[in-house]
DNA sequence: AACAGTTTCAACCGCTTTATC
DNA sequence: AGATAAAGCGGTTGAAACTGT
């Protein structure tokens, strides 16, 4: 792909279609309601896919990407929406602890979840957490604190209710072992294994289950535990 | 009640990757 | 093989909602 060079082929093609999008008036910001019904009215006939043909077929005075994004962000029935559930916080932290910001990758293993909302909760709730422990969020200090430390501590509270659950064979099944040891390998997500079977995509996606023992992972008693801790290793 | 500061999250932007011709 | 279009990704922004004074 040609980018690099000075006035490439690619930056001329976006002017042109920013140009173009201009010309034609597109709508930018906040989705109407009789947006939002034409985009689903015409996916429900159409399908998805081909998103400029979307905008342009259905009427819509919106860009393809813009379309794509609301369709896949906030109408698609299946989109998860509220409360991020202590699974899915402890879920996101182990994935990004090995990861990283690979937010589209992560959200695959949130059923309903979008990459752009496990961006969001990232940004909005564990950096701001990390800022008052005083630690950079991508320091190897932080990831291992948590990973090492807290998240067993987390874990293990939440294992009495989690084992409750019927195991589902075909979920997702975070190796509680594994992911929380050292280790260099990125296979601690499977499909249909049993190591620590009560914690799968089913467990994710019955609401409140597990979650009635803690509600976030941010709450007073685990940022008392946090402070401590960093505090301890500060003064090692 | 009014205002200021803070937080949240939907939407945009720029870039890269993938698909198609 | 190269050009172009479309899709996808991660970073950023800004308006609305919320909270504190």
């Amino acid at each position: 792909m040609d980018v690099k060079k000075g006035g490439s082929v690619v930056q001329a093609q976006v002017k042109l279609q920013k140009h173009n999008e201009k010309e034609m008036g597109m709508r930018k910001g906040p989705w109407a309601v009789e947006e939002d019904t034409i985009l689903v009215n015409y996916i429900a006939t159409h399908g998805e896919g081909h998103w400029n043909s979307v905008a342009r077929c259905a009427g819509l005075r919106r860009s393809g990407k813009s379309c794509r994004l609301r369709w896949l962000n906030y109408l698609r029935p299946d989109v998860r929406r509220g409360n991020i559930t202590l699974q899915e916080q402890i879920l996101i932290l182990d994935l990004h602890s090995r990861w990283g910001n690979r937010w589209s990758k992560i959200a695959q293993q949130l059923p309903g979840r979008t990459d752009n909302e496990i961006k969001n909760y990232w940004r909005t709730r564990v950096i701001k957490q990390a800022k008052q422990l005083k630690c950079d969020v991508n320091s190897k200090q932080f990831r291992d604190t948590l990973r090492y430390v807290w998240m067993p501590r987390l874990l293990e509270r939440l294992q009495p209710t989690s084992q409750a659950l019927e195991p589902n064979q075909s979920g997702l099944v975070l190796h509680a072992s594994s992911s929380l040891l050292p280790s260099n390998s990125d296979h601690s997500i499977e499909r249909g294994s049993d190591l620590w079977p009560g914690f799968n995509n089913q467990m994710l996606l019955e609401q409140g289950s597990g979650g009635d023992l803690l509600e976030s992972l941010w709450d007073d008693d685990n940022m008392c535990f946090l402070q401590q801790l960093s505090y301890d290793l500060q003064m090692k």
